[in-house]
RNA sequence: GCGUCCGUAGCUCAACUGGCAGAGCAGGGGACUCUUAAUCCCAAGGUUGAAGGUUCGAUUCCUUCCGGACGCACCA
C-alpha cells in the first residue's frame, strides 16, 4: 500500500543536532505484527478500571479522582502499544489560525483539489474537544493563535493508529498534519493524515462547553472553570482553558515593551538597581525585611527605585529608566499586591511640567498598542478620553473643586472638623498635610475619572520634590489619576543637597513620632546630591494598575500571573 | 486587622423550616463514516473545606480553625 504511515515519526532532534534517537523515542509506533483488532474507544482488556480506587502512593499524595485514574490507565495502554505519551519535538509549520488564512486564500483563488482539498498543513496544540462518530471523530485543536478543527478516519488511518485515537483525551497536547478542507457545516477542518500524542494530560482540564443559540445569536457558556481561588492559584490551568486571560498577558507584555520603545527612543537607559536595600526609601510604605546570612545583617525588599535612579543621574547617566517589582508589606486587594510592577523614569534638565508631556506620550503608546487608534478606553463603567492634553488641576483646586473647601480659609481645627465629617479615621491624629491629603483622597478622586494631572502638594507630603517656584509651602509634583486611582506620581526632583536633608530629618521626627511610613534619612543618597544633581524630573507609573485600566480588569490579581496567596490547604 | 457572604463529584450547580446527597458536562462500557453543547443506550463517580458540639438523625443549627470573594482600614 502506498498509504504514509498514519502516525507520525518524526526525527526527535533536526539532521545535524545529533545523533537520531531510538526507535522508542519516537512518536506513535503502531503497527507492530499484531493481529488486527477491531478498533473500538475504550481502554484494552486487561488494563480496564478496578472496582476501587487506588489511593495515595506514586505522582500524587491526594486521593485520585475517576477521570485521573482513567488517563493513567491510557498511558500505560498507550505505553504497552510502544508509544510515547511526552514526545521531544514537532515541526509545526502553521499556528491554527494561519492555517485557516491558507484554505481561505487557496479557495479564494480556485486553487483547490478537484476534491475540495486545500493545502497541507502541519499543526500542534491542545485537544480542547473530542466527538466520535464510530468510525471517526472530530476534534478541535487550540494553539496559541486559536482553534482548528481535525478530522480523524479509520478508514485513513487505519485501526492500529485509530485505537491510539481512542486513548487520546481533552487536554492532550498533539500534532497533526494533513490536507484542508471545509465540511458540509462550513468549517474550515484538518484532514488527518498523520498525528503525534505529544504530551499526555492525566489530570483533566476543565474546558468550558459552548452553546450557540442560532435564533438568538448569543452564546452560552457551561461548566466554565469560574472558581477564581482555583485560577489564581492554577495560573496554568486557567490560562490552559481561557484564550482572553492569555490575551490580557499578552497586552501587558505588549504595553511595557511600547513604554521601552518610547522611552529607548528618547536616548533612555535602562538599568537595574538593588531590590535587596540596606536602607528602603522613596516613598512612604511599610518594608519588608529579610537578613543576609554570610553579612549577618538585615535588608530590605525595595519600595521603590527612586533613589538609587536618582544616585545614576548624579552620575551622569542623564537619562534612565527601569521596570522593576516594588514590593510593599501592607494589606492585599482589588488593587494591591505585596509585589507589584513599577516604571521609573528620571530625565536631567527637566522638571515636572516636561514629566507631564512625556507621560502623555507614554499613555499614548501603552493605548495604541493596547487598544489600537483610538483615544478612548472603557474601564468597567466609565469610557475613558485618553485625548491629550490631559486636564490638570492643583491639588488645592482639587479640593475646593470637589470637597468644596477653601482650605486657605481654614484653621487646623477647622479643617479637622471636615475631615471628620467625611469620614477620614483617626482625624485627631493627623497634622494639617496629612488632613489635606485625606480630605483629597476621600472628597477629590473619587471623582477623577477622565485623566487629570492634579499637581503642587503641600511640602511635607512630598520629602523628595522641590519647593513649587513662587510657593515654598508646595512642592512641584503632579500624579495622574485615571478612574478614581492613582496611575503616575511624578516631581521636580529635589537636587539641593542641604534642603533634602532638612526634609530627611523632619521625616525622622515623624517616624520617632510613630509613623512607621515615615521616610529614613540615607547618608548616601545625601552624599551623591552633594556631588551636585542636574535639575531632573522623575516619574513612577504603576504598569499594573495601567495594565488594568487598558484591559479594563476589575481587579489587580487579573493582571498578575501569579498573585500573592495564603499557601492553600494540602491536597487541593 | 475588622465586617458580610461563600466552600457539595474532575468542572458548573441543586438539595424547602434538620429526614436515605442529586443533575448537566467531563470521564467509563456500548451504538454510530461530515460532527461542532454531536446524538442514543447502560453503568459508575461523594470524608458535603477541617475539627468539635447539639440532635434519634446535620450539607442544613452552634463553636473553632483553614481558604477565598466583596466591603472597610492601610497603601500605589
Amino acid at each position: 500500500m502506498g498509504q504514509p504511515d498514519p502516525v507520525l515519526r518524526f526525527p526527535a532532534v533536526h539532521a545535524g543536532d545529533g545523533p537520531p534517537h531510538r526507535a522508542e523515542d519516537r512518536g506513535c509506533a503502531a503497527g507492530d505484527g499484531r493481529g488486527p483488532r477491531p478498533a473500538h474507544r475504550g481502554l484494552p482488556e486487561g488494563i480496564r478500571r478496578p472496582r476501587r480506587l487506588r489511593r495515595g502512593g506514586g505522582m500524587m499524595e491526594e486521593r485520585r479522582s475517576q477521570p485521573i485514574e482513567d488517563r493513567l490507565r491510557k498511558l500505560a495502554a498507550l505505553r504497552e502499544l510502544g508509544v510515547e505519551s511526552y514526545a521531544y519535538r514537532f515541526p509545526v509549520d502553521h499556528a491554527t489560525v494561519a492555517a485557516r488564512q491558507a484554505f481561505e486564500a487557496a479557495e479564494a483563488q480556485g486553487t483547490l483539489q478537484p476534491d475540495g482539498a486545500g493545502p497541507r498543513v502541519q499543526v500542534a496544540g491542545r485537544l480542547v474537544s473530542l466527538r466520535a462518530h464510530g468510525k471517526t471523530l472530530f476534534a478541535d485543536l487550540a494553539d496559541r493563535s486559536g482553534r482548528l478543527q481535525l478530522y480523524f478516519r479509520q478508514v485513513e488511518l487505519g485501526p492500529e493508529a485509530f485505537r491510539i485515537l481512542a486513548l487520546l483525551d481533552v487536554g492532550d497536547w498533539v500534532g497533526a498534519s494533513g490536507p484542508l478542507f471545509r465540511t458540509r457545516m462550513g468549517e474550515v477542518t484538518l484532514r488527518v493524515s498523520a498525528f503525534q500524542l505529544l504530551a499526555k494530560a492525566v489530570r483533566p482540564l476543565p474546558f468550558a462547553k459552548e452553546e450557540v443559540d442560532e435564533d438568538a445569536g448569543t452564546r452560552r457558556v457551561h461548566g466554565d472553570f469560574a472558581d477564581v481561588e482555583q485560577r489564581y492559584r492554577q495560573r496554568y490551568a486557567d490560562l490552559a482553558v481561557h484564550p482572553e486571560v492569555r490575551q490580557v498577558f499578552v497586552a501587558r507584555a505588549r504595553l511595557t515593551s511600547a513604554l521601552r520603545r518610547v522611552l529607548d527612543a528618547q536616548g533612555f537607559i535602562e538599568v537595574e538597581t538593588p531590590v535587596l536595600q540596606p536602607l528602603y526609601g522613596g516613598a512612604s510604605a511599610r518594608p519588608f525585611v529579610t537578613h543576609h546570612n554570610a553579612l549577618d545583617m538585615q535588608l530590605f525588599l525595595r519600595i521603590a527605585d527612586e533613589l538609587y535612579l536618582k544616585r545614576l543621574i548624579v552620575g551622569g547617566m542623564e537619562r534612565v529608566y527601569e521596570i522593576s517589582k516594588d514590593f510593599r508589606n501592607e494589606g492585599i486587594d482589588r488593587t494591591h499586591n505585596p509585589e507589584f510592577t513599577m516604571l521609573e523614569f528620571y530625565q536631567a534638565f527637566a522638571d515636572y511640567e516636561d514629566m507631564m508631556r512625556l507621560v502623555e506620550e507614554l499613555l499614548g503608546a501603552a493605548m495604541t498598542e493596547v487598544l489600537g487608534a483610538g483615544r478612548r478606553a472603557q474601564f468597567q463603567e466609565h469610557s475613558i478620553d485618553f485625548t491629550p492634553p490631559f486636564r490638570r488641576i492643583s491639588f488645592l483646586g482639587a479640593l475646593r473643586e470637589h470637597g468644596q473647601l477653601d482650605t486657605d480659609q481654614l484653621s487646623d481645627q477647622a479643617l479637622r472638623e471636615q475631615a471628620r465629617a467625611a469620614g477620614v479615621p483617626d482625624a485627631d491624629a493627623l497634622n494639617r498635610p496629612h488632613l489635606l491629603d485625606e480630605l483629597c483622597k476621600t472628597l477629590g478622586e473619587p471623582h477623577l475619572i477622565q485623566p487629570v494631572f492634579v499637581t503642587d502638594y503641600p511640602r511635607e507630603l512630598s520629602p523628595l520634590a522641590k519647593p513649587k517656584r513662587g510657593d515654598a509651602t508646595l512642592v512641584e509634583r503632579f500624579e495622574l489619576f485615571v478612574a478614581g486611582r492613582e496611575i503616575a506620581n511624578a516631581f521636580s526632583e529635589l537636587n539641593d543637597p542641604f534642603d533634602q536633608r532638612q526634609r530627611f530629618e523632619a521625616q525622622m521626627v515623624l517616624r520617632a513620632g510613630g509613623d512607621e511610613e515615615a521616610q529614613q534619612l540615607d547618608e548616601d543618597y545625601l552624599r551623591a546630591l552633594e556631588y551636585g544633581m542636574p535639575p531632573t524630573g522623575g516619574v513612577g507609573i504603576g504598569i499594573d494598575r495601567l495594565v488594568m485600566l487598558l484591559t479594563d480588569q476589575p481587579s489587580i490579581r487579573d493582571v498578575i500571573l501569579f498573585p500573592t496567596m495564603r499557601p492553600a490547604q494540602a491536597g487541593e
